[in-house]
DNA sequence: TTGTAAGCGTTATCAG
DNA sequence: CTGATAACGCTTACAA
């Protein structure tokens, strides 16, 4: 049975009657003014605060001093292992500063995310930490102009004027399709979910059509948009690739780490061997694409940076640099393995 | 460059005016108390907020009401799939509710966990939902007898009341550990990570032990606890197993799917072949195991149940309900595939 | 059905 | 260095 007790919480009068201090002396305490506030003073607030085991109440606080420590993070799939670590190193550095992490799941659909953009609007988040569906940029630039902070992660918008971090994805995405053309694949498909404007796949696809279009010839490269929410849609593409490039070595390039765990399981339904049959590479590095057999190439993003960087970013805007948005992009690393030959 | 404009924010005031009431009147319309308005006033409000764009402030309705519609989650690791499929469930339902998660993730660290509820109690959280280490009873009391509903997932705590909410892990240890011994399985060995009084770990333990206990002679029953937190610790056990049980047909159990990828690991870098060199059967069932070469063996927990369990029971809490703490327990569901023979 | 007024627990302003 | 006192934006008796 859980007990509520009824007696009033302490409050920082509680504290003053104890330490016989007036409210504001410990209101200064508790803001770190410690210059102003003599040695002797401040050991009996600590005192009384220790005696009395007295919590601030942040929403006081932030009622009237206008900061909530609250930062929101919204992600577009929390289950995905790419967001998961940039969530883990964000919020580490977060609990450093004194901040906690709102975090808030999309499954990029543009109505949840305007849902949680309202509500995190309610709860007054000091800075907000983006991986958009690009379909709520005029709610976003409100924010920004009600004293939140906007930083985008992974995806960009550059019409917004935020501060953004990602990876290099046309870089790296080159250099993939690059070691592919380099292996004589005759083939070469590339397999998303619905680009849609995100930025990120745009980015990765139109990498991967520029260098295919300057090596071989258009029938060598096949485009595929598959719909996750339709459980077969990705096998009856990955059917059709089969079947229009009968003879030809093949391979595939991925969009993300989802797209290649459901390619993967599809070819092995399948009974397709991985590289003979057809090759893959894929971007993002999950924990098991070292131990799948054969070992998955991969493009691998430092999440542990992205996610250190999101959140300084955040930081400096809270604590009020107006210097022109910044563009971070950190490179990708192409992890040869052995899906491809 | 982020603009923020300083004009004052609209409030219920503002509100109020515009649409020719009293603040109280609004303040009914934002707590949905609509019998006590009459449908003209209601429209006139509606069109007023609409048109001044007003955004509630929760924290100045939290601090006059005594609700913050925060729940804090803390886990121990934000990084396990595991944990990643509830907190994904619980924050679908939250949002529903109209409440946000403060997601927290304390590495197992007794510190950090103490510092994150600190943190969460200055917030008013509403509701608490924790996979404890088990070394803040005492300040999770505490927090309780302050109007927090504190639920445990996954770990329980039998001596300090509160509801909890996991699987069944004896009856599926029991389970597991009998299919080895049916398959003649000559040496088992138990790998978890420190066992430290984490319940869950505790109960596949002493599950294993037993099974074995009524089976084998006690030259079948190995177990290890693996540190993680340096490098070669696991290694190290898994050679000890190795030379220990040479010529013996063995296999392993591992506590959870974090162990299981290690093993993995450490076994493909000693060339052994899984179920021919050594079968394995874990706890858990991450996406890879599926797609793994041979598939895993494993015991799958109803993550998204187990989610949405832990959140309807805050909110019973929340909402006033004070019958006893009920200790829910789910089933796991014994996945047989090929990692053993 | 609606309004008045008194807080909720802080911080900020201004004196001392 | 310290202390009154007025906000902050909302909810909730209590009235009307």
């Amino acid at each position: 049975m859980q007990k509520h007790s009824n007696k009033r919480r302490t409050t920082i009068l509680d504290v003053a009657k104890k330490a016989g201090v007036s409210k504001t002396t410990v209101s200064r305490y508790l803001g770190k003014q410690y210059d102003e506030l003599a040695a002797d003073t401040r050991k009996k607030i600590e005192a009384a605060i220790e005696a009395l085991d007295y919590k601030p109440n942040r929403m006081a606080a932030g009622l009237k001093g206008g900061r909530s420590y609250l930062i929101g993070m919204v992600v577009a799939d929390i289950t995905n292992p790419f967001t998961t670590k940039i969530l883990h190193a964000a919020e580490t550095l977060c609990r450093n500063k004194g901040y906690s992490l709102m975090v808030c799941n999309t499954n990029n659909d543009p109505q949840v995310e305007r849902d949680y953009i309202f509500m995190l609007q309610s709860h007054r988040i000091d800075g907000l930490i983006i991986n958009t569906t690009g379909k709520n940029n005029q709610f976003l630039t409100q924010m920004a102009e009600q004293k939140t902070s906007v930083v985008l992660v992974d995806r960009k918008i550059p019409e917004l004027g935020f501060d953004s971090i990602g990876v290099d994805n046309i870089t790296a995405t080159e250099e993939a399709v690059q070691f592919l053309i380099s292996k004589n694949y005759e083939s070469i498909a590339f397999f998303s979910e619905p680009i849609d404007g995100v930025s990120t796949r745009r980015e990765r696809l139109s990498a991967f059509q520029s260098v295919l279009a300057m090596h071989g010839n258009s029938s060598m490269q096949h485009v595929y948009e598959a719909d996750f929410s339709q459980t077969l849609d990705l096998e009856d593409k990955l059917d059709h690739f089969l079947k229009s490039t009968k003879g030809k070595k093949r391979a595939i390039f991925s969009a993300n780490g989802v797209v290649s765990l459901g390619l993967i399981k599809a070819m092995k339904k399948r009974g397709l061997v991985i590289p003979d049959d057809m090759a893959i590479i894929g971007f993002d590095d999950p924990d098991w694409a070292e131990i799948h057999t054969p070992a998955l190439t991969t493009i691998s993003q430092p999440t542990t940076a992205i996610g250190r960087t999101v959140i300084e970013r955040v930081f400096k805007r809270i604590e009020g640099d107006t210097a022109p948005p910044k563009d971070i992009v950190l490179p990708a690393e192409l992890l040869v393995r052995h899906s491809t030959i």
